[in-house]
DNA sequence: CCATTTGCGTACATATATGCATGTTTGTAA
DNA sequence: TTACAAACATGCATATATGTACGCAAATGG
């Protein structure tokens, strides 16, 4: 007992954002409210209203958080075939519905994408690394390659996400096309 | 005047599906309920529920609508590169948004799923373009090759979607990209 | 032309989501 | 230890979505 009272703070936004992550990968945005984030946290509306001028703002914590735990350090890929597998890491986890949840949401809804605007944009950030691997990405036809390649995850991504966030049949096939070819421009990139 | 009546409910059925439709669009899924449905397509909720049992069969037969303007009757492709067309022709169309809405709703939700069922499986099917396209897709490269194809099509589509209907910046050179490929893989296979 | 069905509108009953206002408990600091 | 502020709970007011019950008017067909 006698936690300080940053203590409990922490310990109920956690639990409100655990509590909303899961409900957006069980569930979807629109199953995603106030009344179930509380139910499934054990808390009352009033302490989420307390910590959170709205619902908006929880979703937005929560994508941050969820930004956290995926984004972390990532070192700036060496190879094409490293790239390929960075992008997947982010893309092919099951926890990337969260986000595909809020990107349509966000896109269907003004005052929504005014609130999750910054995680948003974290989140693409996160995705496009094509800043971090310039020397990768120098010939216009490697680029072309990668993006190809990234649509190709978001496809499995969506397709994961419909699909009761079990992969496809036919993923692991893709996804070995993908890197295969990745691991082929590498070897010619050494080659010149 | 004197209409007769089944004048009268083929049209206000029209006016439901285009108006379900519309919103489907620019609205999304979350928005598109039965009182923004009837608002647009001016009749009352009472029309509705005359026609409809509940607002999930009016938006199944909406997408079957979307279904018959778009499925038609496609001939079986007869090159990789009509395969990657035929797919992009549906996948493309802003309208796909729509699909892309209705299959993430209906995954999340097992009621809906149950009422959507027939079209999502319609839907899957006219996509799936590779039984109507054994002889193309025979080596197992070239099946390969057009899975990963039409997942990164799907992203594109997904990135329209998110991004109001435009295209994405880099979405005609992954197209190109794709159909090259495919060009390529068809003068191979006459070469044998 | 009249009885009946069909298309459609109105009003109601219910459910559920949201934010606020106002209590009550729990830590904190003088 | 006491005054205060922060963390939370309860209840209320409001909005909005859904489906049903009922009523009227336009077609239909005998």
């Amino acid at each position: 007992m006698a936690r300080t009272q940053a203590e409990r703070s922490a310990a109920t936004r956690r639990l409100l954002i655990d509590a909303a992550i899961e409900l957006l990968l069980e569930r979807g945005w629109a199953a995603t409210t106030s009344v179930a984030i509380c139910e499934r946290a054990g808390v009352t509306r009033g302490a989420l209203l307390h910590h959170y001028e709205n619902l908006a703002a929880l979703l937005a914590d929560a994508l941050d958080a969820l930004y956290d735990e995926m984004g972390g350090a990532a070192p700036p890929p060496r190879s094409m075939r490293a790239l390929v597998d960075a992008t997947w890491e982010v893309v092919g986890t099951p926890r990337f519905k969260a986000v595909l949840e809020a990107w349509l949401a966000a896109s269907n809804d003004r005052e929504l994408a005014l609130a999750l605007r910054p995680v948003i944009e974290r989140f693409a950030k996160l995705v496009d690394r094509a800043p971090s691997a310039r020397s990768i990405l120098a010939a216009a036809d490697d680029r072309c390659f990668y993006l190809t390649a990234r649509e190709a995850m978001f496809g499995l991504a969506l397709g994961r996400a419909t699909s009761g966030g079990r992969a496809l049949p036919h993923e692991a096939v893709v996804l070995a096309r993908l890197r295969q070819e990745a691991g082929r421009r590498d070897r010619n990139r050494k080659l010149r």
